[in-house]
DNA sequence: TATTATACTGTACATATATTCAGTATTTTT
DNA sequence: AAAAATACTGAATATATGTACAGTATAATA
């Protein structure tokens, strides 16, 4: 994706904007009017160069043709993967991990988040994590202590408090009195964090 | 919204799915094609049928010109109001008490939703409901044993399982060993259920 | 320095598209 | 029993719209 233009990122924002106005994408005309443009060929030309550069497709030929493209994945822009029972070794997002969809909007919890992992067991049972609640997920290796982490041991994925007991050591703590605290020696095991929570989903 | 007929939801549906594919709406033509008309006519007059029971909203002389209304489809966002302490005797829902509102999308949990309330103490820790926790309410007062429940009791709003031992007598259950059942005779006392839980948002 | 990208105006035109009119037939409502 | 709604085919047409072509001008790039 190359640099956006300011004119273009007008154009693109008269787009979206007219899109959510009226349901359907404008014509040349109607940027051109949107924008104070005289010729249908300035809108053309912006929409070409907006195409090159990879923010929309256009159908060829066709009246309002105009979409615009979701800068990230596959997934639409309010579809979050609900991860379940992630098998031994494979990428968390792999697509025969994901469960379901939940449309969800995209600023719904504090921070971002990239999926919903379905919780297994009860080891966080006392900050109020519960069986088969969804818990939001962000992807990151950046977390503290403290932080509720989603980190995968061997072939183990498991959710619990974050700990750096020295630059070697981790702990993983859960909240039930019932479990014990995994100490990880980062030397002789391999700790990997994908994410930490942000956020819960109960839907019961 | 008067009702739709089989045939016209199938045209609904196509349109739908033709804007989630494409990102713009069918012409006449397109929505003949995807359903297997021969003539256009057929397509218009199940436009001018779906406008006409309010379902979609055509834009007249416009290429492309169909919107979806959605004020009542389940995919719609919605914005829900944060209720946090209810002032005693004040209606629930009154604008003082809307701390502020969510925007969510309106078959997020499983059943429809009015509200969300703010949970304050600790009472139903033992399920997972903690202090600043967010539950979806239904207004509703069909309630069933088990249910949990959002309760007033005279000055004072809480959260409970609901069980009904009599006629006469209602329990409101904590889930805590440290709170005790609140017993409810019905005679003597007035129980207004305010609705029940249908699903919980945590936001940390 | 030549070339390409950006940022427009203005005109023209083929065609994509909405929309009307004329029919036919069945079902539902009044 | 009549009227209205539903569910189509088929043809015709005005216009809405994409898009090419001809210019002008400035900034960025090779």
């Amino acid at each position: 994706m190359k640099e956006i233009t300011s004119q273009q990122q007008r154009v693109l924002d008269c787009i979206q904007i007219y899109i959510k106005k009226t349901g359907f994408p404008p014509t040349r005309a109607d940027i051109c009017r949107e924008l104070g443009f005289k010729s249908p060929n300035s809108a053309e030309t912006h929409l070409r160069a907006l195409e090159k550069k990879g923010f929309i497709s256009i159908e060829s030929g066709t009246s309002r043709g105009i979409s615009v493209n979701n800068q990230n994945n596959s997934l639409s822009e309010n579809e979050y993967p609900v991860i379940g029972l992630v098998a031994a070794g494979s990428p968390t997002l792999a697509e025969e991990n994901i469960e379901r969809t939940i449309n969800c909007p995209k600023s719904f919890f504090e921070s971002d988040f990239d999926y919903f992992l379905k919780v297994r067991g009860l080891s966080m049972k006392d900050v109020g994590i519960m069986e088969d609640d969804l818990i939001a997920v962000k992807k990151t290796t950046d977390v503290k202590n403290g932080d509720i982490v989603i980190a995968r041991l061997e072939d183990e994925v498991t959710v619990k408090f974050f700990n750096r007991k020295s630059s070697n050591v981790v702990e993983l703590e859960p909240a039930n009195q019932d479990f014990e605290n995994i100490v990880v020696n980062l030397e002789s095991e391999q700790l990997y964090i994908e994410g930490k929570s942000v956020g819960l989903l109960r839907r019961s």
